[in-house]
RNA sequence: GGAAGAGUGGCCGAGUGGUUUAAGGCGCACGCCUGGAAAGUGUGUUGAGUCGAAAGGCUCUCGCAGGUUCAAAUCCUGUCUCUUCCGCCA
């Protein structure tokens, strides 16, 4: 959620804002005019109970007096009905304002398309093969580590049982992400592989299981439900599935008060991630490039707000390091004010190279959301000197699915066998290939 | 899922309609006292909104949401969470 108070003060820049991100539609003179109406009735209401209050400390010297009470039920009545004029004001005041995107920085590239991302490097070559590549569905069915139409009988469409040595390599990924996380001596590698030494904090990440569901208004406070095109509800509960542990790590610290000496909190966290991807028919239909569900390890930060935008290059860093271990050809993306998603301020994609799509396709992202989520979850910190201020929130994907994809397609060979990245072999029972 | 009990400032805990602007204690911060410390002692110590240059004023905040009343931590209704017991269960 924005501060109303910036948009007060910056309203032609946050109308650019809208603008350039898609939400031209949010007027933020709309805003401002009901952020005054709510105002000026908070007043009356507020000055309506002094009133009631001061009668009611008259009262309690005495014995009940008549006219004290007539007085107290004409303040009672005028107070129902500014009240309730407040509540509705307010409540379309509030209506709006969550509907308002995160300001971008300053350096994050204006377009209204994905065409308008920005790429910033490519790393790894692309493998050249001297037979016709598989794409990952084709090879994985092949290979009888995708069953496509039976999970199409049991769960419907966008639904796969993964099987046998592809199933134990995403596992296998996925443990390899979580024991570089929680390395210190890695950390500290990456921090200063990136040039950060000195930036951001050394300590490592620790890992998480959390829950799969939350309620409405802690969803809500993420600025991640969207109800139409994501989140599957669970019926007659007040739960949502995660559609990424990070609908789940973020409110972790919903309405409390950290300490600094406490941060940074970093977390790793793995769940199942449900999205209903509606209005994606006829996408990505082939293999498990994008499913209903799947499986992630999301990193999480908690910072103060001048250590976050460096915690996010960091994030960035590590995303690189992951895909550079496992020997895959990537490039780096800064995404446009359309492309970033509402809660961020900024935002960096990772594509890994697809032989079969000839082309770089997403297999991460990393948001940095500054205090968009904090001010709606009321996560706040109490500075070394004594200030409180809103704390500051990254997201980042560690590991979803999508990097399998990336090693079957760039690992494979000829006979229909796929060379296991070497960092991975020590959990795959030390085999070189499967 | 059923039954009973309980939710009060950072923590413990008093409080069953108006001397509560939430007693008292612990912790914490800053003083006084001391050669220094302990003890003692004084002041302060939830968070939010709003007005104000500031000092400060006003309002709200006793799990949450409604209701009764001139007046609610206190009475009523709903709801959430926790504890204990029962049932079910990986």
């Amino acid at each position: 959620m924005m501060d109303i108070k910036y948009i007060r003060d910056n309203a032609e820049k946050v109308q650019q804002n809208n603008v350039n991100k898609g939400y031209g539609n949010l007027s933020v003179e709309e805003l401002l005019d009901l952020d005054n109406e709510r105002r000026d009735l908070q007043t009356q209401v507020d000055e309506l109970r002094e009133q009631r209050n001061q009668i009611s400390a008259q009262m309690k010297n005495g014995k009940p007096d008549q006219d004290l009470i007539d007085q107290g039920k004409q303040i009672k009545i005028q107070l129902s009905e500014r009240e309730e004029y407040l509540r509705a004001t307010d409540e379309k005041f509030m209506e709006l304002l969550k509907k308002f995107p995160n300001m971008a920085l300053d350096s994050v590239p204006v377009g209204l398309t994905e065409d308008e991302n920005v790429e910033v490097k490519r790393v790894g070559d692309q493998p050249k093969f001297d037979f016709t590549p598989l794409n990952h569905a084709e090879l994985a069915i092949k290979r009888g580590w995708l069953d496509q139409e039976r999970a199409v009988k049991v769960a419907g469409s966008r639904f796969v049982y993964m099987k046998g040595d592809l199933a134990r390599l995403e596992f296998a990924m996925f443990q390899f992400g979580i024991d570089t996380l929680t390395d210190p001596e890695k950390i500290r590698e990456i921090i200063e592989g990136a040039g950060l030494t000195g930036k951001v904090s050394e300590i490592p990440f620790t890992f998480v299981l959390p829950p799969a569901v939350a309620k409405t208004a802690v969803f809500e406070a993420t600025g991640r439900l969207n109800r139409a095109e994501t989140t599957y509800k669970i019926e007659d509960e007040d739960l949502w599935l995660n559609a990424s542990a990070e609908h789940t790590l973020s409110p972790m610290y919903l309405d409390e008060i950290l300490d600094e000496k406490d941060l940074p909190i970093r977390l790793v966290g793995y769940t199942t991630a449900f999205r209903r991807e509606a209005g994606t028919y006829g996408k990505d239909t082939e293999g498990f490039f994008r499913l209903h569900q799947f499986n992630k390890l999301e990193m999480e930060s908690f910072t103060t707000a001048d250590k976050s935008y460096n915690e996010h290059l960091f994030m960035v860093a590590i995303q690189e390091y992951l895909m550079a271990q496992l020997k895959l050809p990537y490039r780096v993306l800064e995404k446009c004010t359309f492309d970033i998603g509402r809660p961020n301020a900024k935002g960096v994609d990772i594509e890994v190279w697809l032989p079969s799509q000839n082309k770089y396709r997403e297999t991460h992202t990393a948001d940095y959301i500054t205090d968009f989520q904090t001010r709606a979850m009321k996560t706040r910190v109490r500075r070394e000197n004594g200030d409180l201020k809103l704390a500051h929130t990254n997201d980042a994907t560690a590991f979803s699915e999508r990097p399998l994809i990336g090693i079957i397609e760039n690992y494979q060979n000829a006979d229909g066998t796929v060379t296991i990245p070497e960092v991975l072999r020590k959990y795959m029972g030390n085999k070189e290939v499967i």
